[in-house]
RNA sequence: GCCGCUGUAGCUCAGCCGGUUAGAGCGCCUGAUUGUGGAUCAGGAGGUCCCCUGUUCGAACCAGGGCAGUGGUACCA
């Protein structure tokens, strides 16, 4: 016993899974990223909105958290009167119940914009995480889909100014309504309770096209579907006629709107919800030719589902086209990059009225590594700031003073506050990517000078240099200038590097 | 949740048929250089070989169970 270590707990530092650390250059980035997207949102008209990260359970619309599983797909917890709370997992749910309890107050149609954080607790994976960013712009109060059009062209509109070129992505646009007469030919309620679960299974199916293809949709609705890793997924089971009617349904897409609304057209013909939903289509493609947007950026997909609860209308998703390698040479698909659609009973779950509402949604998170991955962030300098180096520690007021003089000129520096000595110093200053040092010992200060080193031209010299005394005696890229020249002789070594 | 794969140093990984003291590269620290980062050289620190149980004279290695990670699939309001 006493020869074993006494034990001291010690918490392991690690992160939840699917959470990350985001370091200062994403930081940058990102930021620069929802300037961008907000611009576009302020552009259109949208209003700013901020909610809080968490709401009463029943606020956000599900009827959870059950006994068994009251952390299924959400995040909650008990307050101290014993109601129950939970992470956000969108921004629309937060929105509806803004809405609701502000009708009266609010300008009818309410457009407004809001970014932030939301949550699901669901497995993470790779670009998955269990916290990420959305940025979503909605319009509530508006009965036509010129708003929804309005989304989808905003939406493509801000998929450009974030620097990804036509061409490389496509907005994919369908009506539920549609769908809903797709099954409702197939005799299965589109509303009702009875068939929920044949209505969800169906719906998954087609919309899972892009990825399993036909022979996969058509396993799904049938039998069911055994993947490679042996997993089986039960099918719907439909009697194969039926299967027929939405394979063709799902296999109505073409290149042209035109040719797609013409498909549908003969395909949901009998249904009065159905053609509805192809008559909104029409008009929604009538102002996408209006604005100019032609179907290198706006198509109509059959396989777009979109979440399965609340939509009710148009549903649309931004989807990135182009493929990049990661670093062991897999390619990488981003897919989905947002999503959105029209969603016409939300509110009236809170006010009892109905407020049409449509809403589209950036995952930012995800578009930034898109972006990351199309090197669309490199441009930043990455520099750190200029180091003021401790050579006497009896001096640090001089040294502070000089930190001062550099700050006020708008230079980004700081003084060196570790306790070691010149050698950590340099060491710290090639780790904090610095340009440049200032160092003043007693021979500089005896002088009037102080002595500044551009770090980058040192680095570049450091690879000629293979003789080990010439290197340490030749102080490469050094110089020494008078203290009064401090300033301007520092802005002159960061303008080498474009750094100012 | 289900199926597969993996778990050895901070990181990437090697470790033969089970054989005693577990390795490499990179990184880190120290010195050569008491006033100089990045090259070079010399040295050093760092390990519950994921955990538990079993088999064995002996387990990083074999078996069973667990946990974690990862890939696919399901779910994703």
């Amino acid at each position: 016993m006493a020869k074993k270590k006494k034990k001291t707990f010690r918490p392991k530092a690690r992160l939840p899974k699917g959470m990350r650390d985001v370091e200062s250059a994403e930081i940058s980035a990102m930021s620069s990223m929802l300037e961008t997207i907000r611009e576009c949102y302020h552009l259109y008209g949208f209003e700013a909105l901020e909610t809080p990260v968490f709401e009463y359970s029943d606020a956000l619309g599900k009827s959870l958290p059950d006994q068994d599983r009251p952390n299924a797909g959400v995040f909650s917890f008990e307050d101290e009167d014993s109601q129950w709370l939970s992470l956000r997992y969108d921004l629309t749910a937060p929105l509806a119940r803004y809405v609701a309890q502000h009708y009266d107050a609010l300008p009818k149609p309410f457009r407004r914009y809001q970014t932030g954080y939301v949550w699901r607790n669901e497995k993470a994976g790779p670009g998955r995480y269990r916290q990420f960013r959305q940025f979503d712009a909605d319009s509530v109060g508006v009965p036509g889909v010129a708003a929804d059009a309005e989304l989808c062209m905003l939406a493509s509109h801000t998929i450009e100014k974030l620097g990804i070129g036509r061409g490389q992505y496509v907005m994919r646009v369908n009506n539920r309504k549609i769908l809903d007469g797709v099954l409702e030919m197939i005799g299965i309620d589109p509303k009702g309770e009875e068939d929920l679960e044949m209505r969800m299974t169906i719906l998954r199916s087609i919309d899972k096209l892009d990825r399993l293809g036909i022979v996969g949709v058509e396993a799904l609705l049938g039998e069911g579907r055994k993947d490679d890793s042996g997993a089986y997924t039960k099918g719907a089971g439909l009697p194969i006629e039926k299967i027929a009617k939405i394979i063709a349904f799902v296999g109505a897409g073409a290149d042209e709107r035109t040719a797609v609304l013409e498909n549908f057209r003969t395909l949901v013909s009998s249904s009065v919800t159905g053609m509805e939903g192809v008559v909104e289509l029409e008009e929604m493609d009538s102002l996408f030719v209006a604005s100019g947007f032609g179907t290198d950026r706006i198509v109509f997909d059959p396989s777009i589902v979109r979440g399965l609860d609340y939509y009710t209308g148009p549903v649309f998703e931004a989807e990135l086209t182009f493929e990049v390698k990661d670093e062991k040479g897999q390619p990488i698909r981003f897919g989905s990059v947002g999503g959105g659609g029209r969603y016409d009973g939300l509110i009236a779950k809170f006010k009892g009225i109905e407020v049409p509402a449509t809403g589209f949604s950036i995952g930012v998170s995800r578009l930034y590594t898109a972006l990351n991955a199309l090197g669309k962030f490199s441009g930043g300098s990455g520099y750190g700031p200029v180091i003021v180096m401790v050579m006497d520690k009896d001096r640090l007021g001089d040294y502070q003073k000089m930190v001062g003089r550099l700050r006020e000129a708008g230079i980004r520096s700081e003084l060196y506050l570790g306790g070691s000595g010149i050698r950590a110093q340099m060491k710290y200053a090639d780790k904090r990517k610095a340009v440049c040092v200032v160092i003043q010992g007693s021979d500089e200060q005896s002088r009037g000078e102080v002595m500044l080193k551009d770090l980058i031209e040192g680095m570049q010299k450091s690879e000629e240099i293979v003789d080990n005394k010439s290197w340490r005696e030749g102080r490469p890229a050094q110089f020494a200038v008078a203290e009064a020249e401090l300033v301007e002789a520092v802005r002159s070594v960061l303008a080498r590097y474009g750094d100012s």
